[in-house]
DNA sequence: CGAACGCTATTTGTATACAATAAGCTGCCT
DNA sequence: AGGCAGCTTATTGTATACAAATAGCGTTCG
């Protein structure tokens, strides 16, 4: 991580997420060099790197620009995931290790005592819900699929209208988890998988909610 | 596709494909300089492209080696494979244009003159193929769904051994895809998903069955 | 007035030199 | 003999200079 080209990739990435990169917008390699304080080389990699993510599309001249999605595309990235991490959920019912259960159970513990307070949590809520979904995605034993994942799971960020979270949704997250560790304990893939799904796709409404919410007002889409 | 690095990126690959690189082996940026003719600022490029597509991993030092797949790991490939592109045939059967739907004809029509020959023409047969399923890819209207498919559709090849096709099969094949333009022409997405499932679970099959035939004799892997 | 041509400036692609890092070896010490 | 230290070499990472491509614009010609 200490590498130019890595340090070149999390300043450009986060440059796009926090808005500072406006979607639609031309990036010019040698202008990013000189924001990241390296040279062209490794801005060139770290480009390169999130094309792939899709964070950045190039036109037919290899010129760059920030992705710009639609509500729309977010919900086919939300439906994908939704059938990749149902998929990985099926696979972990049948091989996840006894370990990797409690290791489930103690993180969604430490959700619980996140939203539990007078004032919910919300890193501490995410950072445990990251561990939980890696710890099925570990589980499911697939390389092929925890990336593919990755792809379509960091995308709706680019949103950032969305990132309200309404205590009633982290609860139901809180509830849904505890439904896939029973399913997972009693090796039933097909119960991991629907609800995982419904998991998913739940999220996917919320998230389209607080973003119709988030824009009605006008407030949308603008540099932070 | 004249750039130096799509060069690079082309040669790299179709070496692994024919077993030039083998699998496990670790390969040199500078070595693959030589052997493409550029310098490894191209190479570098082609390298993070085909690690991308899982010809290549890379060990905790960033050495690289060519990927070496088990069946087994190709059988997950396969069935992510399955999955990506049953969804990608349902989202077709709804958006599917007559044209799209005149050129599956067509595509299915050549193939069916392809097989019906004293000598059956296997080339004409895989491009023809490979058309049917791109069209249904673009009928299905994601790009990201495109992107992913590639990663698995293509990785099966790396076990040269299977590159036997029997008459039966090639037949299946031609029907299933019958099939499928019935199932798009009544606009039934559910129709066309489990047939386009059964399509590719047969192929696994069939390519497993002659993937043994290829090793029981200890033909195998070696390079070509 | 519009279209097409060609120039210029901008941007990306490639080569090469050098820096940093990791692997492998040699020889010493225990 | 075994293992560790330090050196040596192999390999990848980064910077920079230059080459190629292309987009934008102004001019000219129909």
């Amino acid at each position: 991580m200490s590498r130019a080209s890595d340090r070149a990739y999390s300043h450009i990435r986060s440059m796009i997420l926090s808005g500072e990169l406006q979607p639609g917008s031309q990036i010019r390699e040698e202008a990013l060099a000189e924001l990241c304080g390296v040279s062209r080389t490794p801005v060139r990699d770290a480009l390169r790197r999130l094309e792939a993510e899709l964070f950045i599309r190039r036109n037919e001249s290899q010129r760059s620009f920030v992705a710009d999605w639609s509500l729309d595309d977010l919900e086919e990235a939300f439906q994908l995931r939704a059938m990749l991490e149902a998929y990985a959920a099926r696979r972990a019912a049948k091989r996840i290790s006894w370990d990797q259960l409690a290791r489930l159970r103690s993180h969604n513990d430490a959700i619980r005592q996140a939203i539990s307070a007078a004032q919910p949590d919300i890193p501490k809520f995410l950072d445990h819900n990251r561990h939980f979904h890696a710890i099925i995605m570990e589980a499911s034993g697939s390389q092929r699929l925890s990336g593919m994942l990755a792809q379509v799971t960091e995308q709706p960020v680019v949103l950032r209208t969305a990132q309200q979270y309404d205590l009633e949704n982290l609860r139901r997250s809180h509830h849904e988890h505890e439904e896939l560790v029973m399913a997972f304990d009693s090796r039933d893939g097909e119960w991991a998988a629907a609800v995982m799904t419904a998991h998913i796709r739940r999220a996917f409404h919320a998230y389209a909610e607080a973003h119709a919410r988030g824009t009605e007002k006008g407030q949308v889409n603008e540099a932070a």
